[in-house]
DNA sequence: CATGAATGAGCGTTCATTCAT
DNA sequence: CATGAATGAACGCTCATTCAT
């Protein structure tokens, strides 16, 4: 229930760890051991909470991509209109990258590389995040807005890749501009194609 | 003459079976005994064309990225409108990498964690490519077609991103659908976009 | 209290594979998995211990020496006479030479060649050893024993090279004379040669 | 007979470039490929005038130090006196080694290293050279110059062994200063050795 | 004789994972 | 639960040597 259970806060710090130094050089090039310094616990306490590092950087996305869905959901379901809820994901999701860059370089630079290998952990995939886009979508279709015919499947793809690699060649420049200044370029491109 | 040189023979046989090893498992999964075995080559002689296993990788993506630029490039010049230029490069880009996917996965899974090394290697990047994009938005918007308040540098990583997302989902569904059946649905969304 | 540190011995285990494992065929010859074998450990228990290979090989030359130079430091500071202070030196060289044939071998036969790359490694190399011979031929000068035109600085080395040489003859005939029984003529050349 | 073949000349430089290499870095750290390119010819081609690396270093031993036994024994034959014979050697052998230095690494760093698994190639070791100097100093017990009960035997490596560390010591410095001011001192101490 | 591309065995080192304490 | 020393399989890379030309 309200309990907290202590080791939660462990396996959270052991996550945050894991978050930094996945980010620092990539998934491959961080040590274990590096994570557990950075945690502060000892190598072998990793291993308690966690199956092994595979195991642990799925989690990673399990988790978050998961926050990340509920979070956005809860702030655009109050929402009417398709439009501003686009509008609203779109400021959300480059917000939220802004704020935690660390977790973002996670998402954006091992994502591609471990939804390779996460064939196998079909719960690590992004599939609740394009739902949530292509949900918006179909509401948008409904409420008359968005042409009938678009290919929803395919478009709400498209829709975050175009967030994505804005997110990646930000992160790719070095963090050096303010990522939310994208997020009305990109949603007049996307609301004017989806209109009638 | 019409004489293979031996030497570029054997250069490309090793680029191929590097392609095809990293693409089935990741760059970090590939070991070069396997790019060997697979080229028909010893281990060593791979060092006597590449210095190491990642001056392979970055070798791929330099002569393969360039080579697709050009080739695009080349097949765009004649087209007279922007937006049947961009169109072409839509189904071009996704006939190509459903031509070879092992190139393709390569290029999508290993690309951002490999654009996050080679922040030390330029050439290997992808800026050649979104200004090949960027080019025909701008000469969209000198033909009128496009409206003139397009953020260009922004939205030229957008349609890349779009596009380079419907193959990477293409990819990790099995290649079990014809990928350029998705090049008017996209073409259309952003052409709309753009438009005055 | 009396209980022996793990850690230590597991240190003093490995160094002892090294030296008997370099001693067989030479530094190079010498494989860590060699070592590792010889010392009863796993080959990535040798890294806990030492950074490298190298570290290894000078990790024994400066634990050793240093130890030898401590060693006989005490035994001739009781001595009064400069003469018998030298005597004493040779015979304990040669003694613990031939009570650690493996040690010596890696001493005389990879001294050279290591003192080369040690360079830049002071610690390593032979000046403790030479100042403690230079220190007793300028007792004697004091004492009105030996010459007081001897070039010290060069002297030092010839006598040691001269026990050098010694030992490694002895080696490299496979041990097959006792050793101890050159302490006297060699001695007795050098005190004559060191007399007013 | 008096006919230059012309691969002696290839022979030789091979020969040379090895003894650069050698003395660079040391025997093992020396590649084929750089004295192969030192001396301006391809790799195989190195194996047609030498079984191997190993034989490579052997016969620099063997031709290089029977050159150097048989250049003394031509300049020494002329002296009458033991006494100046021996100084003449410690002259010559410390000339020659401040005139060729590459050489003198050679056989001072590689020399015991090699003098190891050389166990083998009795013919690269230094027996000529001890031979040399025991039989000056048999010549001087002969001419009432020399103890008689010098252990002849033992001083003549031990005599070798004090120019040997007297050089290692000079290369170790880093050439700098005169070498061969350091003969009469040198030859003062054994010679005052010997004496009756 | 000469070449130099090709070979492939061999080795130092790393690091995810385990387990005795 | 927590530790961290120990493990050992795995891999990138080197380089002496060969041999077809």
């Amino acid at each position: 229930m309200a309990r907290v259970r202590k080791g939660d806060d462990k396996r959270d710090r052991i996550m945050s760890a894991a978050i930094t130094a996945f980010a620092q050089n990539g998934y491959h090039q961080a040590t274990m051991a590096a994570v557990a310094r950075e945690a502060g616990v000892a190598a072998g306490t990793i291993y308690l909470y966690f199956k092994s590092k595979d195991d642990l950087l799925i989690s990673i996305f399990e988790e978050k991509v998961q926050r990340f869905i509920n979070e956005f959901h809860s702030q655009l379901v109050q929402e009417e209109s398709a439009e501003i809820k686009l509008r609203k994901l779109v400021e959300l999701h480059l917000l939220e990258m802004q704020k935690r860059p660390d977790l973002a370089a996670v998402f954006q630079l091992e994502l591609r590389q471990s939804r390779h290998f996460m064939s196998a952990y079909p719960k690590a995939d992004l599939k609740g995040y394009f739902d949530l886009i292509g949900g918006i979508i179909e509401e948008g279709q409904q409420q008359g807005l968005f042409r009938k015919d678009l290919y929803v499947s395919a478009i709400k793809r498209a829709f975050f890749g175009a967030m994505d690699e804005t997110v990646t060649s930000w992160l790719l420049a070095g963090k050096n501009y303010d990522l939310t200044q994208m997020a009305d370029p990109l949603s007049d491109l996307f609301i004017r194609g989806f209109r009638e």
